[in-house]
Parts: structure tokens; sequence; C-alpha cells
RNA sequence: GGGCCCGUAGCUCAGCUGGAUAGAGCAGUGGACUUUUAAUCCAUUGGUCCAGGGUUCGAAUCCCUGCGGGCCUACCA
């Protein structure tokens, strides 16, 4: 951002000077309130349902109210274009329709400004929806010029800092945001009707766990003790189907320190529900209903288009086990390389790096992560994980080295994390034992010891189902935006230094 | 974190093998035009060429550092 030049301040000063021209003829430029009895869109209905042949809605007065984005003079007929939250509107104003003085007075109308017009609905030559204006008002003077009306605003940075600008210029940002905003309430109309209950638990934790992340770290004064961002819902979530809400979800921001991306917000917004007496396998047709549910509701369809590719979410989504996917893409068996140490070798041999304390499991994320994640572009459901990477999953019956647990990818990435939850209090006090092993290994982003949440389910949990999804990644699919900067509308950017 | 690229008027961008007063379109200002819609036409204002150093007779242009951004890449959803 540079420091303003003395031409915007001319800009600005020019328009100051119309606010002074303003209130010398009895003009309050700001003033409290609008009479609007129309949309634009409710206008353009108007004169796309006149019979054919008619030009004119005779007999209505509609005011219309918006932005002014266009202006056309033509000496003594003028153009102007409303925006206004449902679209665009053209008034015309013409000398002669006008009160004494009017028209002249157009000159004090800038490009940016909130602006009030009443007339008739009329289609003019060419077939524009277009309100005839008999007068006009000053509802919000604009002291800086919008962006540039052809190419809009391109500059990414100014577009996430400044949204206002983006929003006003950019018709896509408007849709992206407009999506995103029904994609959450549908998602919370579904949830809804399936009986679960919306809760809201603390951001502000003695310690951040549920995930394998850095947390933000911040002082509460009151008590001088430090607290965490939370990094996930998770624990805090179970308690509560202890408690006896079998049907819980939060949608919520998360914070994890870690750093900007493609696909990586350091807040970015959460979905987990959990389900009593459900398991993995009934929260995998819970989701596939629910996304593809809410993107017919959302885009009446849903087919979308993201980074090249036709993405189908409607169900049933593939199903494929971790192990199985391996196979196909990796050509890599995981039953041959049953050992940290077999596997580390083969891995190695193969160029992929990873850190010295990665054990068995950390290992198979990264070979899936590599290998099988970037061919998940159809919504998949990958299955069976190994429990080392997942300490609150419960064991596979039959099979203790992999937990019930699937991840749902959407056009090569993770959207989504579920499973059969942990509920037996032994092993997940054994399970926290082996993370902070981990941690002592070196690895620091291994769960914590969460004391208080196991005394909970040492109160008896029921079976459940727990899901986890980044609601700002599937917008990405949704929207068809290939970062995630471009569906969240304040991004987090370095502070600006002057 | 590593690699590559970018930063010129309020906005969108040219100019960059060093050469004199830095350009265009839009926006603004003045003028013509009563159905235009990226309106058109005539005239015109507007610049710490990201910042700071350096090389040079001369730097928007070359070099270094910093700041900001983009793309690719590694790690976290």
């Amino acid at each position: 951002m540079h420091v303003r030049g003395v031409t915007v301040e001319e800009l600005m000063a020019q328009r100051l000077a119309k606010l002074d021209q303003l209130r010398e003829r009895g003009v309050d430029p700001y003033p409290p309130r609008a009479a609007r009895s129309h949309t634009a869109a409710a206008v353009t209905a108007v004169v796309e349902a006149l019979p054919e042949g008619q030009a004119e809605a005779e007999g209505l007065t509609v005011s219309v109210a918006g932005r002014v984005v266009a202006r056309r003079d033509m000496g003594k007929a003028t153009f102007v274009d409303l925006l206004d939250g449902t679209g665009r509107i053209q008034v015309l104003l013409r000398q002669n329709q006008l009160a004494q003085g009017q028209y002249e007075d157009l000159r004090l109308v800038d490009l940016g400004d909130f602006f009030g017009a009443s007339g008739v609905p009329i289609r003019t030559r060419t077939g524009q929806p277009t309100v005839a204006a008999t007068s006009w008002t000053m509802l919000a003077k604009a002291l800086h010029a919008p962006p540039e009306k052809y190419h809009g605003l391109a500059d990414a940075e100014l577009r996430q800092r400044r949204r206002y600008l983006d929003l006003m210029a950019n018709e896509e940002t408007r849709r992206t945001f407009t999506i995103r905003s029904r994609v959450v309430s549908g998602i919370r109309r579904f949830l809804d009707a399936r009986g679960f209950l919306e809760v809201e638990t603390p951001v502000l934790q003695e310690a951040a766990g549920g995930a394998a992340a850095r947390p933000f770290i911040t002082h509460y004064n009151a008590l001088d003790e430090e607290r965490f961002l939370r990094i996930s819902l998770e624990l805090h979530l179970k308690r509560l189907v202890v408690g006896g809400f079998e049907r819980v979800y939060e949608l919520g921001r998360i914070f994890r320190n870690e750093g900007l991306g493609m696909k990586y917000n350091p807040e970015f917004t959460m979905l987990e529900t959990y389900e009593a007496y459900a398991d993995y396998q009934g929260v995998a047709r819970m989701v596939e209903e629910m996304v593809s549910t809410v993107a017919g509701e959302t885009l009446g369809t849903t087919v979308c288009g993201f980074r090249g590719h036709r993405i189908d979410l409607a169900p049933p989504w593939r199903r494929v086990t971790l192990h199985d996917a391996l196979r196909e893409y990796a050509q890599l068996d995981l039953d041959q390389f049953a050992t940290r140490e077999s596997l580390a070798a083969e891995l190695a041999r193969r160029g992929l790096a990873f850190p010295d304390y990665a054990g068995w499991g950390k290992l198979v994320d990264e070979a899936m992560s590599h290998y099988v994640e970037p061919n998940l572009i159809q919504p998949t459901f990958l299955l069976d994980y190994p429990v080392e990477l997942s300490p609150l999953a419960k064991r596979k019956p039959g099979n203790p080295r992999l937990v019930e647990r699937f991840e749902a990818f959407i056009g090569g990435f993770e959207a989504g994390n579920a499973y059969t939850e942990l509920n037996d209090p032994v092993d997940q006090r054994a399970r926290f034992e082996e993370q902070l092993r981990l941690r002592g290994a070196g690895d620091d982003e291994a769960e914590l010891m969460d004391e208080d949440f196991l005394l909970a389910i040492e109160h008896g949990m029921p079976p459940t189902g727990g899901f986890g999804m980044g609601i700002d990644r599937l917008l990405m699919v949704l929207t068809g935006q290939s970062t995630i900067r471009e569906v969240i509308l304040f991004p987090q950017h370095k502070s600006v230094k002057e």
C-alpha cells in the first residue's frame, strides 16, 4: 500500500466541494432514511411483465435506491446505472421531466454515490428495463471513486484487504460469498432436520486438542494464565455426547498456527458432528447426502467445475480402503512393509522425504499424501487408517493396527475426516500416552494428555460416529475457486507497515 | 522455509537491450449531444515510476538490501 498521492486528495476535494454545494442547496447528502418501493430486480420484473408493444408501466410510480455504478450523460438526458442488493437497474433522467434545477444538480452526483430515484418503469428503445425518473435524491455521497468500471479491481491483495471494493466491482465475488452463506445455512437446515442440536464450545482453552496442529497462544489477564485458541471442536463435543446430547454439531472458527497457502488460512471454519449409535459407515452416508443436498439447493446441481475438473457430488461416493488405494496409486503393498523400518526404507528408496520421528503411521500418511491424495478428484472416502495417526478413533475389530476412520477427498484434497469414536477410556489413556511419547521424540503436533476429557469418557460414552469438515475447502469446490482466500471474506495478511 | 516472477496516475495496463519534458484507456475537470448501456466526440488536470542504497555524464530501466504481492514447492484440514 502506498502513501496517498496528491491526486487522491484532489479527487476527494472535488467530492467534498460537491458535498458543500449540496448543503448550500439545502440538500442533506446523508439523509437518515430512504423510501424504496422496488428493488432493481422488482422493477425488471415489472417491465418484463409488460404486454407486447407496451413500453411503459402507466400509472405506476416506483422508487429505487442503490450505488451509482455507471453514468452516461447525453446532454439533456442522462442515464445512471444503480446497483442494489438484487442487481443493476438503469435510471433515465431527462431535463424536461424533472423539477427546476434538478437536472443541473446531477453534476453533483458521482460514481460511487448512493442515489435514489422515483419514476415510471419503462422499456427503452433497446429493451432495457429502466426507471424514467421524475425526481432524484442523494442518499449518501461517496468521497472516493469506485474501482475502474470495465476491468474492475484485479489486484488480489487489494481485493482481499478491502473486500468492499471487490464486492462492489466484481459480480463473481458477490456470487461466491452469497453461495457461502447459503451453503452454511443449508448445512444447518440439513442437520437440524435430522435432530442435531447446534452447540457452542469454548474458543479459549487450557489445552488445544483434537487435532494435530500447533495452536495460537494468548494470555488471560484476570487469571494471569495462558490460553490456547482451539484447533478443533472434537473434545468438547464428545463431552456433550457423554452428557446425553445424542446428536450435536458445531459450526465455528478454529485456529491453527501455521502457514498461508492455496488451501491454508490460519483461521478457518470447521463443521463437526457427533451422532450417538452411529458408526463411521453411517456417517459416510450422511456426509455424501448432506454435501450433495446442499450443493443441489445452492447451485441447482451436484456438478461443479473445479481446477479444470468436472466433479459430481451425487451419492454414492467412491469408497476405497487406504491399503487398496496405496496398491492402486503407488503400487505399494503395506502388508509387505509392516514395520516402521521396512516402510521407511522403501519410501526412502522411492525418494520421499519424511521426518526422523515419523512412525509407521506417519509414513503411511506421507505415502498417501504423495501418491493417493492428488488422484482423488471425484468425491472419495478413504477408509481404515493406521491407529498411530488416529489417537481418538476406535480400533477396527479383528485388526488392532487399524481404526474405523475415513477421510473424504474432493478435487484432490482432504475435505472431511470421520471416525467411529474411541469410547474405551482405558485405550484412550494408552493412546494419549503414546502421543506423549511421540511428542517427546520431536513431533510437536502430537496430542496432549487431556485428563478432563478422559474423566468425561470414564463416565461412559455411547458408541458414536463423529465427523469434521473444513467448510472453506468445501466452498472452494462448490464455487470453483482455486484458492482458499477467495472463499474467505477477509483472509489473513501480513500487517501493513507505514 | 526454498525456487521463479511482479510492484509505473485513483483503477486497468504499456514503456524496462540505460538517453533528454514517463504514456494509453477508464475515472476526474470543461464543452457538444433528450433512448444510452465499456455511449460517442473535442479539450484538459493528474505521477516520490514500492522504499532505501549503489553503478553511471545520465536510472522507471542495471546491481544490492528491505517491504508488499503472485506462481511453483515442502509441512499442517
